[in-house]
This record gives C-alpha cells, sequence and structure tokens, in this order.
DNA sequence: CTACTTTTTCCACTCAGAGGACAAAGACGG
DNA sequence: CCGTCTTTGTCCTCTGAGTGGAAAAAGTAG
C-alpha cells in the first residue's frame, strides 16, 4: 500500500488530527465544538484533510437528537512504530493512528552489542509484526534509547551505557531502511509521554516520571511539554549523589543513586545477601537460576523474604531522598515511578512516599500524587508512537 | 499628569512594544527588519501605537545612507515602579519603559514586621522617589517577595520566613494604593528575569539562577520564560538536604541547605567561631559592632582570615553539592549566583564550581558557565519593572 | 545639479475567516 | 402518514487583515 505522506497544511489541521488521534472518531459538529472554528471554516479543513487521506468518512454518527452526522476518523490504515531500546532488552510494537497497540513483541538484547546488531534484531521484529498482517508499511516511527540524545538530529550524543553508539546516526539510518520519517528520544522521555497521552498523566501539565531501570533516570515534563535541557541529557539522575562517599559507580564518582539503586545495583546486592547467607530465599534462587537479578528480589520481597524487602527499602529510601530534593526543586503536580524495577511495587513506593513527603515542603507536596505507571512496558513504545504522530501532525 | 492605561491590541503591537523595550528607539525601517511584517502592515500598527501615546516619534534616526527616517520610541514619560522585599531590606527603583533604571533605594527593614508595616514604608520610599522628580505617577508596578506566590492572583501562600503575608492580597492592595495594574512573584524569579533582561543570561533560554541570602532560592528559567511549579514554589532548594543528620532546620527537619550555607548560617557559625575564639579576625569584629552578619565574614575573608574562608569553603561546597544535582537533572546552559552574600565572590564560586564540575557528568558540564549574578541588588528590581512590562505589553 | 538610496505613503488586490440563510436529514408527537 | 422541531451540512456574501508594487519624499555621493 501507498504509505500517507501528507502533513497537515496548518495549525487548524494540526489542531483536528491531535483531537481525532486522542478522541478517536468525531463527528464535525463534535470537532466544531471543540475548535472554536466557524462551520464553514472548519469544513473546508476538513475537506482538505479528507483529500490528503489523512483522514476519511466513517459511517454515521451516534445521533444527538437531529439529523445524523458522518463521522471522520484518521486513516485507519496509517500504521506507527513504536521501538523502544532498553539496557538489556527491545521493545517493538505497531499501532494505529490512534496510538492504540496493535500488535508487540519483546526481545532480549544487550544494547551494548552496538547499534548494527540492535538495528538488525529492531527491522527483523518489524517485519515479524508485518508478516503478521498487522501492518503493510509504516507512516512513521518513535525509537527511545537508554541514553542522552541531541533531539534534533535524533543522535545519541556520549551516552554512558551505551558504548559505540556516540554519534551514530540512528534517526537518518532507521528512516532510510525503514523508508518513513523517525524520531529519537531518550527512553525515559518517551515513558513520560507515554504516561500523558494513555496513563496516569493524563490531565497534569507538570510532573516527573522517574524510571528505574538498569539504571535511573527522568523525564521532565513542563507546561505538557518534555523538556530535554541544554544538550538533551536533562532528566540524567542516575549520578546524582545519594550517599557521601558512597559505592563506587561507573562514571567515576563515589555514592551516585544508581550505584545504590537500580537493577544492576539490586542484582549485585541480591547476590552479596546471598553468598553471605543472610537470605536462604536469593540463595536458593541463585543456586537455581545460577545468577540473581532485580526479578528475584522481587519475588524473594513477595514471599516475605526479609533481607530482600530491607534493600528494596534501603534503595527506596535513598532514591525517595533524591526524588524529595527534585520535588522541592520542580514543584510537580504528579511523580510517576515505572521502569522494570517497579514489579518491586508497593514496598519501593511506600518507601519513596515516605522520604518525598517527610522531606520536601508541605506547600509542594500538599497534593502531590506519587504513584506507579499504568502502562508497565507498553508505556515507551506508546511514547514512541505519540513522539512521531507528534511531529507527522505538525504543520511542515 | 494622565498615566498610560492603553494596552496593545494585538500581538503585532506586543512585539513591537517588546522590541523598542529591548532595544531602545528603533526607526520604521529598522523594526520592519526584525518583525517580518510588511512595511504597510507596520505603517499601520505603529501609527496606532502613536495614537495610544504608548509610543512617540522622536527627532532623526543615524542615516543609513538614504532618506532619513524618524525615530520611534516608548513614551519617555512611562514609568514603572520595581520593587524588591527582600528577608531583611527593601529596594525600591524607578525606571523609565526601557527599563532603565532611574532612581533606587534602599532601606533596611525586617519583612516579619508584616505585610502593612512594610507597605507603608515601600510606599513612602515610592513616594520619595515621585518627589525627587523621577516620575509624576507609575503606569505599573512589579513586587517581589521572599516567598512562594500563587501568581495568577499575586497572593503569597505559605511562606515560611514572612509570617502574617499567607493569603495577604499584596497584588491588590498595592493595586489600590498606587493606582497602577501590579504583579507580584517570588524575589528570586525576579532576580532571574532581571539578570535575564541586562544582565549575564541575555541569551541564554534554559538557566538557574541561585540567590544565595538570608534564605537560598533558585530561579529557573524555561525557554525564555520563568517556570514557577504547580503551586508556585519551584526552585524552593533551601531545604534539599545537604548534610545527613546535619543542623536543625526552621522547617523541622535536619540537614537543610539553609541549616548550613546562607546569610543566618554564616552569621551564627562565624559567632561561634569568634566566640570560641578560633577566628581573631572576628572576635575583633564582633567587639566592635557587637554582633556578625555575613558582611563580616566577607571582610574578614578579603583580609586572609583563614577561619572565614573556610566558612565560605565549607557552604561553598554544601552548595555545589546541592547545585550539582540540579544540574544533572535540569541541564542548564548557564548557572548564576547571586544574592546578598555575593559579596564573598570568587572564593565561594570556585567551591562552586569545583563540586559542580567533580559531579556532574561532563555531557551536562562541558559547556556550562557557572557565574556571579552581574547586576547585584537591582537585578531584582529590574526583574520587577520588567514582570509589569512583560503584563502591560501583551495583548489585553 | 544629477544619479542613486533609503524611507515612507498610498492603493489596489488577495485571501482567510465569520456568520447568516438555507437545504438536508433525522426525531417525535399526533 | 404528516407536520414540526432539531441538528447537521452547504453555500454565499461580507469584512478586515495583510501583501506587494508604484510613487513620492528626503536624504547621500559625486
Amino acid at each position: 500500500m501507498r504509505r500517507m505522506t501528507a502533513r497537515p497544511a496548518n495549525a487548524h489541521q494540526a489542531r483536528l488530527l491531535k483531537l481525532l488521534r486522542d478522541g478517536g472518531p468525531n463527528s464535525r459538529a463534535q470537532l466544531g465544538d471543540q475548535v472554536d472554528l466557524s462551520r464553514s471554516k472548519l469544513a473546508v479543513e476538513v475537506d482538505r484533510l479528507l483529500e490528503t487521506e489523512l483522514v476519511v468518512a466513517d459511517g454515521l454518527a451516534a445521533s444527538r437528537g437531529g439529523r445524523r452526522s458522518h463521522n471522520i476518523r484518521l486513516n485507519p490504515h496509517l500504521r506507527f512504530l513504536g521501538v523502544d531500546i532498553g539496557a538489556t532488552s527491545i521493545d517493538v510494537a505497531v499501532t494505529n493512528a490512534e496510538l492504540e497497540i496493535l500488535g508487540h513483541i519483546n526481545q532480549p538484547m544487550d544494547v551494548r552489542e552496538g547499534p548494527v546488531a540492535v538495528f538488525e534484531q529492531v527491522l527483523s521484529m518489524a517485519a515479524k509484526l508485518k508478516a503478521s498482517g498487522l501492518a503493510e508499511g509504516f507512516d512513521g516511527a518513535g525509537i527511545g534509547v537508554p541514553g542522552p540524545v541531541r533531539f534534533p538530529e535524533g543522535v545519541p550524543v556520549a551516552p554512558p551505557i551505551m558504548p559505540g553508539w556516540d554519534g551514530f546516526p540512528v534517526r537518518e539510518a532507521l528512516s532510510q531502511e525503514l523508508g518513513c520519517p523517525v524520531m529519537v528520544d531518550n527512553d525515559v522521555n518517551l515513558m513520560a509521554m507515554g504516561e500523558q497521552h494513555a496513563g496516569v498523566a493524563r490531565t497534569v501539565a507538570d510532573f516527573l516520571c522517574v524510571k528505574i531501570g538498569t539504571g535511573i533516570g527522568c523525564g521532565i515534563v513542563v507546561g505538557g511539554e518534555v523538556y530535554r535541557g541544554t544538550t538533551g541529557s536533562a532528566g540524567d539522575i542516575g549520578h546524582i549523589q545519594a550517599v557521601p562517599d558512597g559505592h563506587p559507580c561507573a562514571c567515576g564518582n563515589r555514592g551516585c543513586l544508581e550505584a545504590h539503586f537500580s537493577g544492576a545495583a539490586l542484582a549485585r546486592d541480591a547476590l552479596e545477601a546471598a553468598q553471605q547467607n543472610r537470605s536462604p530465599e536469593l540463595a536458593a534462587r541463585l543456586e537455581n537460576h545460577g545468577t540473581l537479578t532485580a526479578v528475584d528480589v522481587a519475588a524473594a520481597a513477595a514471599a516475605g523474604d526479609a533481607t530482600s524487602l530491607d534493600l528494596i527499602r534501603e534503595g527506596g529510601n535513598r532514591t525517595g531522598q533524591v526524588i524529595a530534593g527534585l520535588v522541592s526543586f520542580f514543584n510537580p503536580g504528579l511523580v510517576v515511578i515505572g521502569g522494570g524495577v517497579t514489579g518491586l511495587g508497593h514496598t519501593l513506593l511506600a518507601a519513596i512516599r515516605t522520604q518525598v513527603y517527610r522531606q520536601s515542603l508541605p506547600l509542594a507536596t500538599g497534593n502531590l500524587p506519587i504513584v506507579l505507571g499504568e502502562l508497565g512496558p507498553t508505556a515507551g513504545v506508546i511514547g514512541a508512537a505519540r513522539l512521531i504522530s507528534d511531529h507527522l501532525f505538525s504543520p511542515a
């Protein structure tokens, strides 16, 4: 099928496309209620969108008491590809133009194998989704990578955990391979956009989205827009000092948050506890699997293992301390906790909450929800689809 | 004289007013070069502005080789009042529409004497400026207060160091008294706006402005706009934990940055050092003045007093640690250090720089200047004038 | 004084958008 | 089944913002 290459010609059309994306099919009349344009103007713009085939007419709308209206919806053949490259796994999903996930696959892979190997994998996963009949091609793709990105160019810059990716033209290369527009961003920013689009942050303009996975990062949303900082490294909170003279960190300093609590740190501490026989539960799991990960700690904690619970609580406290500082500074309307270790669930959340509510001033915390993300592993790919759709649904 | 009550009628006029404010008198042709409007449209809008008397014709412009053009400038009779209410003193200044300070007076006063007493003082200072012939009246006033403000309403909310101000309708009250529009903001935000308008931050879109005075606060500028947070308390970094289990703080926690370094903390530590005879220099000053303030520490340090230098270095380290965290999180393009204790100058700056450059990641610090504010005590009042002018020079 | 520039004004023309009138299509009561 | 009412969609005219060219005004350079 011929891909849609059209873009909205003006801000009105862009507005309409975003309304249809976020609100699903709508009649002209319903659209008119939302955009403050005269009926004539609206009709003109809708007609032009119909001509570009970005939107299509779609049957009759429910009656509101008078003449029934015809629904307008985004072209149901539009397909976006959402790719979330994590430190240790890759998520790829296909969505329609309303950003609903039509198919989603996950594959373990170490990002340190380098961009070439990773892209091979991504392309084969995309091909698999295509083969299953979900898409005939892609109209756009969003990519998340676990490190800072120079956003306008879509190029990773000095990513600590992605050797070999520095300066690699991710956007350019994937755009070539996929034959469609591509946007690249930090995976944490995409998670924030996902939760904003379809998750807990739908109604909040200013919020933080803390992702605790192999590393720790934080998406910052200001006035509904992701804030990326001067060089694209905003939200890189993993290397804030959490413990004076604490554990050494890969970055060269000591006591970084990431060195004390993250998927990697948790695995390390669990291994130590198992070997020192402080936790029979963990020791048993080590015996079985030959290795320990954050998942084991979560399972052990769920089974009531005191050492594991302590590890989680301790980490939650550290993280909570750092978040408390950020809350004082940024005064967000919401804090979302997400990422791989959310399996640790409410033990973690409780520890974080305790620290934040204790350390930040009442004015900042008075009405501040701190919640777990509600999309889990789909937040990233939804955010990725959102990223490219925001781009494509803006005037050229 | 009749005050100007006109406001720009549309975005074009607002744009022109701001260009004239920031760039001084300009010919129509020069304005045309900057605004991307057709000559005819520009002429129409300028004529309308002339009708409202917001701008006036002002002689001939310098020749650019052809017909000489007439200059347009903001009405030279326009006057803004900038008020900066600090914890222990009040600054009041009069500016013209280009935000140049025409007169500036400072008066010690404790903000804890409450809004009524403080406003009496402010009004008498404003009257004095008027009496000296600098203004016949004010077209607008900006007010900075040392605590969080619900910005749209111009009302302090739960200000820790301003008992009695909570909920006091500052904007409303002063607007009544002065008979002109008033805007209220946190003093730190105004300092940031001042440095942005006329100081070191003129060309930077995203920066932090750390003010170390009686307390510690931080102005946050995102995309050229001050970010105030969900409840107006953004930038309240004085109560971030800097020292685990450190000094008790008035807020009820321990180890807050403000409890370890600020005008008040410095005075406390200096007094202790003097009494314990660790510093002859400080002891002598205590003898002379009967009390010690941050100014004494600065003087002693300048005279080579080792204890004072240590106090400054120690405080700078603490502050630098906190700033390092904020830099990692926010990735600003510039950090400005200002406030009362900038007398401590380069000793302080060096300590802060050391910590930030050591603790934050190279990507965030690589191109990050950390500098002292360049406006000193005028930053606040200039920012106040800027605040109200931004308001008045926007479409009604 | 002449040739050339630049600035400013004037004017005709275009185009986006508003809003009213009217036609189309269904709901609903009799 | 029919007339009335409501909602939706289309058409058409009118307005006002804005553009761009031409010419006048007012200089500079030689």
